[in-house]
DNA sequence: ATTAATCTTGACCGTTCGGTCAGGTTTATT
DNA sequence: AATAAACCTGACCGAACGGTCAAGATTAAT
């Protein structure tokens, strides 16, 4: 039992609209009629799909963290530490290349305290947290890797994938108001993958 | 000339309270009403003092980055990299555990493209930047760090350092729902000062 | 003591926002 | 062809917002 067709184009493109408005934005800077104008629908027609800006702001938020996830298995692919971390921070920072709106949407939500994904931090990011927290574990315990926090690694790894998403316009204003070239940041890719599989003594 | 005392006391309960809504909830989500009532001062006093919404905010961003530049010294009082890059990072961990609503509103800034700081960012930021990158550059040259770009460099540092701050909502989701302790947070500054300064090459 | 300057504030205003709704149009079903 | 279901949208509404203002209270200057 497929949905109309119309139905799943409308959706599609007032999602598409939602999420450059809302990163633009913020949740509170963003309005619905922004958001019709981008889509080229009437404002009516977004509450006709989505009942409230909220709900539509949940539905992104949903959409984003999907992607994360997919993304975050990339750390399972690889039995060992180096080939499992520098496919996973590499997965991060291609997804902050492509998808800069949305990482910026996740930001702000959790700069404003996460108050509508709390639940999704505390049950679904925790728990994948944990697991390879043990994995890392592992690693050290078997010697592959020097000993350390597991967790403050992972968010060390985060901070600086997602920076170059969110903090882009500042790394412009730095960079002759200029963003990032492909060689620039295919550069800066290697160089984090390095500092950080070094830093934690896995090179070398 | 010194301005009179009321002046000077009810500008400042203005500004710390307009500190704490704006990194609670956004330039967009601020009211002047909620700082009205976090300064326990009526609204129409807010404007007497600030003429409008956006200049109370250009204040504290002021504030913020004045801030930031004082800690950005702590990163030429010393001389060799190890020392000076590792006061500069725990100078930058401190003012993340100490003022993170400050640098919650500085990210939020940026975030939104930096719409009211881009001259402060391509003037002043960028000199400042520019300037470590020849002292970076200078350690490359004479071998005390390993060849890499200075910049990125830096943007890793201002990343995971600002994290703690920034996405301190996420942190403690992660953590059982408890801000990292002192002691979380001082095993933290160890291992990013560890991690980052073996990954350049300047340990070991 | 008088005047001037500064400070205080409740009431008010125009605008913008999220959201509603009735009535019409198009599409799907039989 | 007829009916139902889904879709569309201009016009509208109440609430909340940033900002104004006039009139009074307090403080400073002479």
């Amino acid at each position: 039992m497929r949905k109309n067709q119309i139905r799943i184009n409308n959706e599609r493109r007032i999602l598409a609209a939602a999420v450059k408005i809302f990163a633009g934005n913020g949740y509170q800077g963003a309005t619905m009629m922004k958001i019709a104008e981008e889509a080229g629908l009437p404002k009516a027609n977004l509450h006709y799909y989505f009942q409230t800006k909220e709900q539509l702001y949940r539905q992104v938020l949903d959409g984003i963290f999907n992607d994360w996830l997919a993304a975050a298995n990339t750390f399972d692919e690889c039995e060992e530490p180096v080939e499992a971390l520098r496919g996973y921070i590499e997965t991060k920072m291609d997804l902050s290349r492509k998808r800069p709106l949305e990482s910026r949407i996740w930001a702000e939500e959790i700069l404003r305290g996460a108050p509508l994904i709390q639940d999704q931090l505390e049950q679904t990011l925790a728990a994948w947290l944990d697991t390879r927290v043990k994995r890392i574990t592992d690693w050290i315990n078997k010697g592959t890797i020097q000993a350390m926090n597991p967790r403050i690694l992972m968010y060390m790894i985060w901070a600086v994938t997602q920076h170059f998403a969110d903090f882009e316009s500042q790394i412009r204003a730095l960079n002759q108001q200029q963003n990032l070239s492909d060689e620039q940041f295919a550069e800066a890719k290697t160089q984090v993958v390095q500092t950080i599989l070094k830093g934690i003594g896995a090179l070398d």
